[in-house]
DNA sequence: GTCTATACGCGGATAGAC
DNA sequence: GTCTATCCGCGTATAGAC
């Protein structure tokens, strides 16, 4: 037989990215059983690694949470700034924003629940809340050009998008796959309205 | 000396009524430390009595939480039929729900947590999700008066109500103490743009 | 960088006495 | 209706070997 390339050692019995396994494994994990249900060891577990891994790549629990919310507000910004960048006029572009918002909490749920449901203080990770905030910038743009009031703008389209997200996420308009058009209707319809009515 | 009376015996070494000392217990550790930080036992103890007693009083440590999450419901309906009735104009009864909304997020952080924030499941408390619908009913009233899309109206105002709040008490404006009379203004200054742009 | 082993504490829940 | 005692399992985190 021919000597086998030396390159793939499996050191313990590990893919070279434990790190991502782990982050991956969580993830799941959430989406199983809420923010609530998550645990390390059950992590660990299910990436096929003793408990004791993960704390080479993180320094504890809150740490790993911490830095999948921070993936879920990257994924969010690259979404909405694509959704807002097929429309031209900014209102519109705010209807847009909206719309994307509703449709990322009900495609993305246990990334969702993270960000916002996981009571994470964001003063410990800084690079978090910087995360959260560059989301909601996007808005500055579309909104400074419908007049002066910006930050308000800002704040009431973003709030009205979460709204209507997390009651789609808490099923008050049913089944968030089956209701989840209507509601990203209704979600850019309010945004036009808040945005037009100044 | 005279005999004592018989009646307010000590059973054990208790008043009347551990099933409200339990709740009671149970809210101030949610303020404390969150849903999450929530257990049976540390409401036990604050309560005074053994980690036994509540089980003669409520299923499981959900049904607990269940319990204080219809009342938090029930506060909610009572205090916002109130504000809303302070007003005449639909839009205004609309406007008043939005403020009345974020001030009960903010001066009962722990009670709008149970609600929205502990994942509950519905289906398993019927009474419940009832209280919870009372609540967005009160909105049917003044909608109907504005027009045929009744529940797009009421979900619209409820969701907007809704995402303001959250914010508020995620912190996005600031100290919720400090934010919450400007946060209550663009909650209602929301509503109202909500209902008359159509 | 991963494993094995382990210390430690805590929470949920039940049985049985009073 | 409450207590005492107890079982059971789980999760966090660390130490030390390889």
């Amino acid at each position: 037989m021919m000597r086998m390339p030396p390159s793939p050692r499996p050191t313990g019995l590990h893919h070279g990215d434990l790190r991502n396994a782990l982050l991956a494994a969580a993830l799941e994990l959430v989406a199983e059983r809420g923010t609530q249900g998550f645990t390390l060891a059950e992590t660990s577990r299910r990436a096929g690694v003793s408990v004791a891994a993960p704390y080479k790549h993180f320094a504890d629990k809150d740490a790993l949470l911490a830095e999948l919310a921070r993936t879920g507000y990257e994924r969010q910004h690259d979404l909405f700034q694509a959704a807002m960048a097929a429309e031209s006029d900014p209102v519109e572009q705010l209807a847009a924003f909206a719309g994307a918002y509703v449709a990322f909490a009900a495609e993305n749920k246990a990334l969702f629940e993270i960000t916002f449901g996981a009571g994470l203080e964001k003063q410990r990770y800084p690079a978090l809340a910087e995360a959260g905030d560059r989301v909601l910038a996007l808005l500055r743009g579309p909104a400074a050009r419908l007049g002066p009031e910006t930050d308000d703008l800002i704040h009431t389209i973003g709030a009205a998008a979460h709204g209507f997200a997390a009651f789609l996420a808490e099923g008050i308009f049913g089944e968030p796959t089956s209701a989840l058009a209507a509601t990203q209707r209704r979600a850019r319809d309010a945004a036009r309205k808040l945005a037009l009515a100044r």
